[in-house]
DNA sequence: TTCCTTGTTATACATTCGTTCAACAAGGAA
DNA sequence: TTCCTTGTTGAACGAATGTATAACAAGGAA
């Protein structure tokens, strides 16, 4: 077997469409996120990850803080859709708002890669004006879905409440218990996070179906 | 005026006793990290921001990961201590409880630039596993005295209560309006969100003194 | 087959990174 | 004053960073 003959039998790398590569390159980004957080968001490790040279992160990205942002918003993206499905659903606010709620304890939300991805991101989000930006848009449709179901049951129930302030801690507690989750496994599990959540609506609005 | 004699009028530099220097070091890391997050904790600028010479954080620390280390100890050092005239407080576990409460809603604990620091330091957490060993063992203290509170609280008030459960949810939902307030301002300030940790609280337990 | 578009590689480059180390000098001790 | 300890500097080093660019080649179009 010669060389030339090699080399013809198996191409040296194989063509992506352009959007499906800089699909992949924000899924390796994510990994690299998750397993060594923002110190191993860099071009070597991103495209090693990836299986690509490091010239292909420049060619399809603007630059590799282009990448970071393209990175939040896919992933901003990614969670509201895990609750698109639930977030238009059929049924209703009590049924929607526990649809939001449980998504938010359950795969692929609820798991360390994720989880510690998103700790690294909130990191930048507090320097980078740019992501801090993509994430207020996300967050307010976040609050708003909550907000609305909490204001509905609040109202058929006949129970006084500042809907948008306990949608804020709702989405507070939640975020709390992540990081509690992912810094320290030892003190939180899933079950007793979302009991957590669970238990601080109860209060307000008495039981939930769930 | 000579050369010989400027240099004789004014020192090159002050010698500084090894401690005091170094609690500058740390404190100068801590505002980098504040200003520009983990990216910016490099020894060039952390030395520069302290004025001194690079080769300074070497010769007081062990390399640029063990002031990481000292300055996360630090940062849990002066969380517990700003809690710690409140932790042994004179008085009943209601005063306690509120105290500590107060103290993670008031300067310095309540600030940009401290919580944009402790944001960086979460997301290294998740990674460094001498850093998570760190975060569980002063996470641990705080949870305590939070819970003991709680718990004497409860049975005064002949509450039935999982005061440890509600303990975690408090700090979670600390952590989280830290993160909300730090991110986007412009949905929570200092007052709503203290009152959102003592909406949780009041529902469960009645009336606080506060 | 022969093109030609464009995804991909690989190298070179200037910076910046953390660490090491020899030399320096501030400031107290004698 | 004269030591001497040690806090401090500054340069040097290799490794790693992000970017620019020329050369390459995969794979469809003609």
């Amino acid at each position: 077997m010669t060389k030339t003959a090699a080399a013809k039998a198996k191409p040296r790398f194989a063509r992506v469409d352009a959007d499906l590569r800089r699909q992949m390159l924000i899924e390796a980004a994510i990994r690299c996120l998750a397993e060594g957080g923002i110190a191993a968001f860099t071009v070597d490790r991103i495209s090693r990850e990836a299986n690509v040279s490091r010239g292909l992160i420049n060619h399809h990205f603007d630059g590799i803080s282009g990448l970071l942002i393209e990175v939040y918003e896919a992933m901003t993206q990614s969670m509201l859709a895990a609750g698109r499905e639930t977030l238009f659903f059929e049924g209703g606010p009590e049924e929607r708002l526990t649809a939001v709620i449980d998504t938010m304890f359950r795969a692929p939300m609820f798991s360390k890669s994720s989880l510690r991805a998103w700790l690294a991101l909130w990191g930048e989000v507090a320097t980078n004006p740019r992501l801090k930006a993509s994430h207020r848009k996300s967050y307010d449709a976040y609050r708003r879905a909550i907000g609305d179901a909490l204001s509905e049951i609040a109202k058929a129930r006949k129970v006084k409440l500042d809907a948008e302030a306990l949608a804020m801690t709702v989405i507070a507690l939640i975020d709390g218990l992540w990081i509690e989750w992912c810094l320290d496994s030892s003190v939180v599990d899933r079950d007793s996070a979302r009991a957590a959540v669970y238990a601080v609506l109860e209060a307000r609005l008495g039981p939930l179906k769930r």
